[in-house]
DNA sequence: GGCATATGGTTTTATAATGCAACCACACAA
DNA sequence: TTGTGTGGTTGCATTATAAAACCATATGCC
């Protein structure tokens, strides 16, 4: 590889997203950390990977600010790994990478889980795209427009 | 490695869909298509990639259903690369990434570039959740449910 | 307290993936 | 027919990943 390129400085907002959370694990990670996992030997567990480079990732998401590392919670003197806001803020992704596994898998019937609507029980509709006015837009109804460039100095 | 691990038979939706477009490049390839490029050269000049992976990348992306290769288009006899409908599934991924950066970045005057309304020119608004019924959901306000067993033949 | 064991990692070593550069085949142009 | 652009493939060198071994500290139990 000679180092594998980083997204970082990259000025397109999905290659800066995927430059914190665009590797093989991050995001199982982070699902994980939604069901409520906070100890390394849970995410260790669950996810049966190698402890290495769990350890790697979790210092990697904390680095992003991802994750927090907290000192106790439960009397133990070990250490828990919580989401942040901007842990917590990864769910639409998350959704919309399961819904499209279930609209376009090939095997649809090995998917094990569905979301719910916790109230009723029943399936979430499907993401939607809005206008600022309500109208719901399609991917054709969207385009890029240049960032205005922000004022120098709050006037 | 020994091999790095793959999730495609994985039971959670979103590791299967990691398993197609969770690597470094995928999902900028696909961002890419969906600006319209659609040659190679395209794709490695913008990229600015080696062009062995991407042709591997490439290669995957066509093998999962995501990209396709057409015979021609516009005269000349080479290739051309152009997105299924699966491939256009992804555009919610690409967008809940792009709001995520948007929201949590923490430079976010580096973006370049914004997701706006094509008719009003206004950036649009966040992807939001509904149940069924229309309500507006927070994560919270979700839960998993063990999918349904299929019937085995249709009664 | 003292011993066993669980927890939470780091180190070692292998193999696979990545990246750069060089090379090559074919299409097309002059 | 010679040249050039497009679309790749083929070497390496380097890095990331993974499995397993190892280790330090905590905790449980007597």
């Amino acid at each position: 590889m000679v180092k594998r390129t980083s997204f970082e400085g990259d000025a397109c907002p999905i290659a800066r997203s995927l430059d914190a959370l665009g590797d093989w694990w991050s995001l199982l990670i982070i699902r994980e950390a939604l069901f409520g996992r906070r100890r390394f030997g849970e995410f260790q567990s669950k996810l049966g990977m190698a402890k290495n480079i769990l350890a790697a990732r979790l210092r990697s998401l904390v680095d992003h600010g991802i994750l927090a590392t907290a000192p106790a919670s439960d009397g133990s003197a070990y250490q828990e790994y919580v989401l942040t806001p901007k842990g917590r803020g990864t769910f639409p992704i998350l959704v919309a990478l399961r819904q499209w596994s279930e609209e376009f898998d090939d095997h649809p019937e090995e998917i094990a889980t569905i979301l719910v609507d916790r109230e009723k029980g029943r399936p979430i509709k499907k993401l939607e795209m809005h206008a600022e006015d309500g109208r719901l837009l399609t991917p054709a109804d969207t385009t890029l427009k240049p960032r205005p460039a922000p004022r120098r100095r709050s006037a």
